[in-house]
DNA sequence: CCATCGGCTTGATCTGTGTCAAGGCGGAGC
DNA sequence: GCTCCGCCTTGACACAGATCAAGCCGATGG
């Protein structure tokens, strides 16, 4: 499954002895269900990595040996069909924490768009813990719950939205998310940065590269967007997208 | 949002004094993560109740006060457009455990398919009853895992597979449920019961109810699977049904 | 400054699935 | 046993988005 994979991880000896207390993405992710004086315990378990654009660190398939919690850049996670067809399930961004699933073997691939940290817990060992810290286990059951209707509203898009839809529910998703999520983000909210190519979003909505970029086209010529770069939309029409992203508006 | 709903719950007095220790689906259900001894604590938190088909008990966007479980019966789970437009992302069958959600109000909406029985729980107690229970807390979190993992599952089918390879993967995913979870079910498992309509199966897998019937005539044709009544459907060719579902088979 | 290359856009055409329309079939009620 | 009605099937046609095919644009390196 992982025969094709070249260096994924870079270990990252600097980082081996800097406890939790000093995580930026800690205040972000489960690990702040975990008081300041037990954080010793969850540092020792827990293995500092960067990952490079591009790299794997998750191969559905794999023996799930791991979890991970991302402490900053972005990853895209995803399923493969045998013949090379792609479902982008999601996007992982600070704070973020992966490997969820009672499987033996991970249900999904993880690649990093951008440089990433991430922090590696040895599944067994952090599940020892979780018995001496239920608000962490708490903590996991609601990001876990909040997932689950994440994907439940992806199955409609999925389903039964259009291009125009989905693309709208896309920059309107990513303009309503968290700041700590989008790592370095140009000032207003209205300015969306997409770290994915096309391709990505085009496998992430279930469309092609080709429909992405006609329908983004547009949104533009309609005056919603601008695209001053390509990996770079400002939303100028707020609440006329999210009428289109709920369904609300007819036509286009 | 639940102004037109009618009698759609029916309180059933006779088994109120009933413990949850003679509960059929407990074996099934996150309730087997608590202790016959401490089942009473759970049973005077919990409202058995009845639901008749085509009735709903979840409407989303209602204020969520209650967690439900499904004792028997099948419900399907799904979300609306303001246009009408339906998305069933999932069909609860016994044992499963419904209203997981940090949000205040439903995601989604909940109809009974069959006559069910469903135990309904006040959230806030609930809350309090798992911070004694973290063995139930633990059940709730791999339950949740389970479902984001056939989410997933589910948003490539939805994304990138053919009429033909979802309907595949549906037939299959019904003749691989454990048995408990069907309800009623004739004798070998590759006989598949269907308490859905074709429409439903069309919402459930983003199609339209004349791809769906159009696609299993076609698999009959084919000798795949008979259809002896609309509800029923025999697989007869289960190992090429798996290739056509998994993405592995060329076309049709 | 030019060449290269990956990613993006745009145009022309095709096609799988949706839409519209007409029966068929089987269970419920009289 | 007949009628009704909801659900399902089948056919003809339409269209949103896929596919195929150029070409553009901006970053990178010599």
């Amino acid at each position: 499954m992982s025969m094709t994979r070249i260096r994924p991880l870079i270990m990252d000896p600097s980082r081996r002895d800097e406890p939790c207390a000093h995580c930026g993405a800690r205040a972000y992710s489960v690990c702040s269900a975990i008081d300041s004086k037990d954080l010793e315990r969850l540092a020792v378990l827990s293995t500092q990595m960067t990952v490079e654009p591009g790299r794997s660190f998750i191969e559905e398939g794999d023996p799930a040996e791991h979890f991970f919690n991302v402490t900053s850049g972005t990853a895209k996670l995803f399923k493969l069909l045998p013949d090379g067809r792609r479902q982008i399930t999601g996007f992982a961004g600070t704070g973020h924490f992966l490997g969820l699933a009672v499987s033996s073997s991970y249900s999904f691939s993880a690649e990093a768009l951008e440089p990433m940290r991430i922090c590696r817990f040895s599944r067994p060992k952090l599940r020892v813990l979780l018995d001496d810290f239920p608000a962490m286990e708490k903590r996991l059951l609601e990001v876990a719950s909040n997932e689950l209707v994440a994907a439940q509203e992806q199955m409609l898009l999925l389903g039964r939205k259009t291009a125009r839809e989905r693309l709208a529910s896309f920059l309107i998703g990513r303009a309503d998310m968290p700041t700590h999520c989008l790592g370095y983000q140009p000032s207003p909210t209205e300015t969306v940065r997409l770290p994915m190519t096309r391709n990505d979003i085009a496998d992430y909505l279930g469309l092609t590269i080709e429909t992405v970029s006609r329908t983004l086209t547009k949104l533009k010529g309609e005056g919603l967007i601008e695209i001053p770069s390509s990996s770079i939309v400002v939303i100028k029409r707020h609440t006329a997208l999210v009428g289109i992203a709920t369904g609300e508006t007819e036509q286009g």
